[in-house]
Parts: structure tokens; sequence; C-alpha cells
DNA sequence: TTTATATTTCGATTAACAACGAAACGTAAT
DNA sequence: ATTACGTTTCGTTGTTAATCGAAATATAAA
């Protein structure tokens, strides 16, 4: 169906989105942990995050009080695999998103999000 | 920069921009062979083409009263050609699009656009 | 030099979207 | 049970985008 390929790359059209892709092709993440590096609302990011999960770039698994995201990898479907695999080629040069790398490496999780 | 990638993505939201590469994959056309497909208005059409043109998907060429768009094939833009190649395949098998094709085949621009 | 035609630009309207804060939900610790 | 915390849902607001028709532009034909 043209209405889903379409939402496929609409899902992509906003940086902050292109931001959590590539910083989740590195390691899983929490939804705290990904709002301290965008500095957005929790709500905003989790609106994101449902975005990426529906159109197929992400999986969500619950682990007690958190939500941990993670890329999609073993989906079968080929449009998100080479869109994967193009995204993540196509990011690594981009100076934000190195910027994103560096702080997701710093951050432990427990410090970050156990108020 | 991580604007204009997310700008390409956004450029290929559209149901009716990707019904727009995937008949110029095929053949060059003018705006009204496009807009007679589509069904909408010709400046929306110019306007999607625009759009089309700016991110480097399509290039224009001008031949006397009409405008030849056609695909930027020989661009040097990685993303752009591997998106390119990525939609070709992935469009072929929908039923709009497949129906676009028909037409666009049948359709003559004199007849069509010379009132 | 008019006239006709293909295309673009402009302005207005409507719909979709990103962002936020407040409130609700679910789970774990006290 | 109550409290605390991570997350989601909901309602609102401001911005962007798709569409159209009317007017402007450019080129060819009469």
């Amino acid at each position: 169906m043209l209405n889903k390929k379409a939402k496929i790359f609409q899902a992509l059209s906003d940086t902050n989105r292109l931001r959590i892709l590539k910083m989740l092709l590195n390691k899983t993440l929490c939804v705290c942990e990904i709002t301290a590096v965008l500095k957005l609302a929790p709500s905003t990011v989790s609106k994101h995050l449902s975005i990426l999960k529906d159109t197929g770039f992400i999986i969500e698994e619950k682990s007690g009080k958190w939500v941990n995201y993670s890329m999609n990898t073993l989906t079968r479907e080929p449009v998100i695999l080479s869109l994967i695999t193009l995204l993540n080629y196509e990011l690594t040069h981009d100076e934000i998103v190195q910027n994103d790398g560096r702080m997701i490496t710093d951050i432990d999780r427990v410090k970050l999000c156990c108020k």
C-alpha cells in the first residue's frame, strides 16, 4: 500500500527521530535516557517513539518500571531493513549525531533516571 | 547536515510525490501529463515538482512552452541514488502505481495538453 | 502585436504535526 | 496501603503542509 510507504518516510522526516534511531543503532535505551539527550519533554519523546514503533523501525520491551526501546533489526520488511542500513551509514558523519553518541555512552541510567 | 536528510525523507512522505517519482522512473513528463494522471490542480502538481527538484530527486529542462521533468539519475549524492533505487523496487507492486503506469503510456502529450 | 497555452507564484483555507503540561497508568519500593 | 518514579495519554497551542483558484510569467502561434 502506497500510504504505508509514505508513512514510513514520514517517520524519518523529523530530525529528533533521526537522532533517536541513530542512538538506538548503538544501544538499547529507555525514554528518560533519550529525553536527557534530546532535551525534550518526556511526553514528546514518548510520542516520537510510538511513531517509530508503529512504522516498524523499533521495538519495545517492558522491564519493570522501564520500557526499553531497540532497533527492529529482525524485521521481515525489506523497506525497513534497507532504510535502517541506509541511515546507519548516512548519519555517521553528522556532528549532532556524533555528539549524541558521546553523551549516550557517558550516561549511567540508574544515576540519570532514578531520582 | 541532519536537517537536509530530514527534508529528503519529507519529500518522500507524500503519496502523490511517490506516484510522480515512479512515473518519472519510466518516462520524462511535463506538468500537464502528471496533472492528468493525479487529477490535481496544475499549481499543486507544480509545487510537488519543485519540492522534488529542491531535494535533488528530479531535474527540469525547459523546451519551448513545456517544462520536462525527469529523474536526477546522474546525481552525485549517494542518499538520493540509494533512495531512487529503493523506490524503483518497492513501489513496483503497488496497484495505484501500476495503474498510473498504464495511463502514462497511453497518453499522447500533444492530444492531452494542446487544447 | 494580439492571442492562446503551459507553467509558476501568490493568497487563503483546511488539515496534520510537534511540542508542552497536566493527569492517568503501571510497577516497585517503603 | 501508600508513596515514588518511569511512561503514556489527553487537551491545547503554534507551526507547517497540501490544496485550490486567481493572477502573473513565459513562450509559441495567429
